[in-house]
RNA sequence: GUCCCCAUCGUCUAGUCUGGUCCAGGACACAGGCCUUUCACGCCUGCGACAGGGGUUCAAAUCCCCUUGGGGACGCCA
């Protein structure tokens, strides 16, 4: 039988979840669910210096609202600190790592030099050819020491098979005697993360193609503890307009996911969108549903190529990159309105907008508003901006709309009234009976119906541009169209 | 500088392993058109790429080599 698989997301709490670590936690997610194994949430908090309280929160808050769901309660690198130290005193004694007492200055100084050289920047090996007696010397004398791995010597090399970019090799004499304990006796990342994946059974470490160079290292560590190696799948990496790895010191909010939460995307949408950065089907189909997804994800389906995230700055038309506008309003527009309308009760009431009776008394009316303007909108937001008018008095008016739809037409000043009167007088405030009084009126005033229906839209929504205006009309309703149009003629004042 | 990785439309990508069906397909964006009371949606059309050079082969986006370009890693950070 197959050993269940086992994968794990592990971020360090250094800041919000940002898109490349979201891409990260989606692929683990999708992996995990596709092989019905399992996903752990690993915290790596041992640089307590970076490690916030704070960011441990936004980081579980931002993946849960992408609905990326784990099977544990999230693990805490720091409680395993003491296992990683064990395991560097095993590999002591074994002979597979040994104490080095260079300091770090004398290190600097030699990495300097390399670099100055243009050689390989590579520790010399200073302390690993210690003798028996020069060692106890020094550890006599209480002198600090961190702990290195001891590459083997000779020509051989590490190799393994990544899931996605293939054999990878890398030759022992290109890989130094790393470090895995601090000379405070706190173990390194690169340590901690080996012995954290073996305890927890990870059977596939999948994260971005940055961590390919760390792998060649860990595999040593698995062989020097006698561990099975897990399989590795690194990700293309995501990029900027000028190619560079996104990153939060550099982009900011525009990488974060708490940023496209509150500029209204939907959490799948996101998903979505981000699952295409780097991921594809052989069909390069586009929108999937959740178990669509599930179904088409494979590893053999991620790009070696790096991605760019297509953001440009200061773009008046596109805020972030377009395709992921597109697919949200793709979603805003084409799913049950029942599975939207969660969303857009949050932005009412974080406009203090919201009316209980949208979802009690006026819910079929509150649905049916919603799935006549969202096909203009692009975000959960446009509800509570463009939308304002459909469901509050206080909406502002589009200057624009103001201008080219009433102020251009002297003529509203007293059609407007006229207009008013007549959609008052209706007994059926229906489609046809407005239509019907909107385009006798035209007759009578031998005027075009678009100057009353533009008009009118711009004088009963604030905005020139809608759905048809008799829908409007309906949606808004007879009392208050009546009482809108009336207080249009205002504008001319 | 050293090592590792990558290279198809502006962007995301299919096709590369298993050469011919690819004068390269889709999506987004862009341009034009249809629809129309506005703006969208929708539909139609267009623009637009195999980084360059050598091989191998009857045949190369696909295989090999070189060049160029890009990215990543080289911490007592994770």
């Amino acid at each position: 039988m197959e050993k269940e698989v086992i994968v794990r997301f592990a971020p360090s709490p250094t800041g919000y979840l940002h898109i490349g670590g979201a891409r990260t936690a989606i692929y683990n997610w999708l992996f995990a669910k596709k092989t019905g194994g399992r996903l752990i949430l690993r915290i790596e908090d041992t640089d307590a210096e970076r490690s916030t309280e704070e960011s441990i929160q936004g980081i579980v808050d931002g993946l849960k609202w992408l609905g990326v769901t784990w099977d544990e309660d999230p693990y805490f690198q720091s409680k395993f600190i003491q296992e990683h130290i064990d395991a560097a005193q095993r590999l002591l004694e074994s002979g597979h790592a040994y104490k080095c007492f260079c300091t770090k200055e004398e290190l600097d100084q030699k990495r300097e030099q390399a670099r100055k050289e243009k050689g390989a920047i590579k520790y010399d090996g200073t302390c690993r050819n210690l003798t028996p007696e020069k060692i106890a010397v020094k550890e006599k004398s209480n002198l600090p020491y961190i702990i290195r791995l001891k590459v083997p010597n000779g020509e051989g090399a590490v190799s393994f098979r990544d899931e996605v970019y293939g054999l990878i090799e890398k030759k022992y004499k290109d890989i130094e005697d790393f470090v895995i304990v601090r000379s405070n006796g706190q173990p390194l990342y690169v340590l901690s993360n080996a012995v954290d994946d073996i305890r927890d059974g990870i059977t596939h470490v999948i994260r971005g193609q940055d961590g390919l160079a760390n792998t060649p290292k860990q595999l040593l560590i698995y062989n020097a503890l006698g561990a099975d190696v897990p399989k590795f799948a690194h990700m293309s990496l995501t990029l900027d307009s000028k190619k560079a790895k996104i990153s939060k010191r550099r982009h900011g909010e525009i990488v974060a996911v708490h940023f496209y939460r509150e500029r209204g995307f939907l959490p799948w949408a996101f998903v979505n969108f981000l699952v295409l950065l780097g991921w594809s089907t052989p069909e390069s189909q586009q929108i999937f549903s959740k178990e669509e997804l599930i179904d088409a994800f494979s590893l053999k389906g991620i790009n070696k190529a790096n991605s760019v995230f297509d953001v440009r700055k200061d773009d008046p038309k596109f805020f972030t990159d377009p395709k992921a506008i597109s697919i949200n309003a793709h979603y805003l527009r084409n799913l049950p309105v029942e599975e939207i309308e969660p969303y857009v009760k949050a932005e009412f009431e974080k406009a203090g907008i919201w009316d209980p009776e949208f979802e009690g008394e006026k819910h079929n009316w509150f649905l049916n508003t919603i799935d006549l303007i969202r096909n203009r909108f692009n975000f959960t937001t446009d509800f509570v901006t463009l939308g304002s008018a459909y469901f509050s008095d206080d909406f502002p008016i589009d200057p624009k709309a103001l201008k080219k739809n009433i102020l251009k037409h002297e003529g509203l000043k007293e059609w407007f009234p006229v207009l008013a009167d007549r959609l008052e007088a209706l007994q059926d405030f229906t489609m046809e009976e407005t239509e019907n009084v909107v385009r006798d009126m035209a007759d009578e005033y031998e005027i075009k119906a678009g100057i009353l229906i533009n008009g009118a839209r711009a004088a009963v929504t604030g905005q020139a541009v809608g759905p048809g205006i008799f829908d409007v009309l309906l949606a808004v309703g007879q009392d208050r169209v009546v009482e809108r149009l009336r207080k249009a003629v205002t504008f001319f004042e």
